[in-house]
DNA sequence: GCATGTGAATTCTTTCACAGCT
DNA sequence: AGCTGTGAAAGAATTCACATGC
């Protein structure tokens, strides 16, 4: 089964994973005056086929024009409303040590929709103070933050000891996604989305790949 | 086919990356002075199922007692050989600005088995200036502090714009690894790993994830 | 002619289920 | 009894190849 509008449950993550590719690919060729792309050129792109484009995009329906191909404006469009970033997300941050510091700085988020509106840490001698034009909030007042700026996604940016003791704020509030940067797997209900991202595990990945060549 | 010591060539990508997520929880229960673990438990920890674990070592050896499970130190050793981390690796970052920054700060690389042990950056207003102990170096002289350090990995987190031009001093060095924080398709030459982390995109995905209940 | 969209074929991954070891 | 290691079966994902439309 395989129809247009599929129900997302059933969407492979690798597809939608790619589907953000696509989506940085297109941009970069709008970007450089290319307004139109055949499927097998995006692909290669990207290092995949161009009937794995074809493909990956039947899930949600029919964008190209055949014997053309793409218009990238349209799948920019199309794609971004897939994922959900046609509307700006508003995202809580929580943690403000280096690297939260670092990604209430990052620029890249807001290009893509997401708009980080607060701040959050637990220790007393971060609270209050002002990072990246925000003041950081003590973690305890997360679930009123959440309501108030409507927060369903939350970058969690803390050490893997204090992970479980922030969850336990995450859980009593209304958040229904995590972008993990801490190196430990949360215990969450299913209810709840985590993407979890560590970096150093990514560094192994590429070690393993590199070591295999010698 | 699937037989012991698999050529790496041909072990999927999943497997390695599951391999990571296998070592990453082998810690935290040597941690818990856990010292032995089934694989059925060690799997639903991480959402997969006992028989995926024990197939996943098949590709490398047979690590585990029948009737005991797999006795964690053990697992946690082979799996650094295998992942090429059991020796630690010299790692350059290129790009200081805020997220460079963060990564220079960040203890979890060094905990892994790699060590920053230079920084680079374009802009001559970060030459010179000291980082987390390093002292920002020149992008120019990354071939030469390659050579010296014995450095096959580099930590790329440059604005988009500026990743072709780093890429250049990158393919003139004898680097064959790069972890790419920057937004873009890099275009390299294959004998080059390269492993991507795009932080909006992480988000994305997330995003379509919590959307999709809607 | 050129490129999409899509069933069918293929290839890859995961799960099953059980023989064999502790 | 308990758990591994592994062929065989089932299930997914990718690629092929071509009918259809511009």
């Amino acid at each position: 089964m395989n129809s247009p509008a599929s129900n997302p449950e059933q969407v492979p993550k690798a597809v939608v994973a790619r589907l953000s590719l696509y989506l940085r690919e297109l941009q970069q060729l709008l970007n450089d005056d290319t307004h139109t792309v055949s499927s097998q050129v995006l692909g290669t792109r990207l290092g995949v086929t161009g009937a794995q484009v074809r493909k990956d995009f039947t899930y949600f329906g029919q964008f190209g024009y055949p014997g053309v191909g793409y218009r990238c404006d349209e799948l920019i469009a199309e794609i971004k409303r897939i994922l959900g970033t046609d509307q700006t997300w508003p995202v809580a941050l929580i943690g403000c040590g280096n690297l939260g510091q670092a990604l209430l700085g990052y620029r890249g988020f807001q290009k893509q929709g997401f708009d980080v509106v607060a701040a959050f840490d637990i220790s007393p001698k971060l609270i209050g103070t002002e990072v990246a034009g925000l003041t950081v909030q003590d973690i305890q007042t997360l679930s009123e933050w959440v309501d108030k700026e409507n927060i369903s996604l939350v970058i969690l940016a803390v050490p893997a000891e204090a992970a479980d003791q922030v969850v336990e704020a995450i859980l009593k509030s209304g958040v229904t996604g995590i972008l993990n940067f801490a190196p430990v797997t949360l215990k969450l209900p299913k209810r709840i989305q985590v993407v979890g991202v560590d970096l150093a595990i990514e560094l192994e990945q590429l070690a393993f790949g590199v070591a295999k060549f010698n």
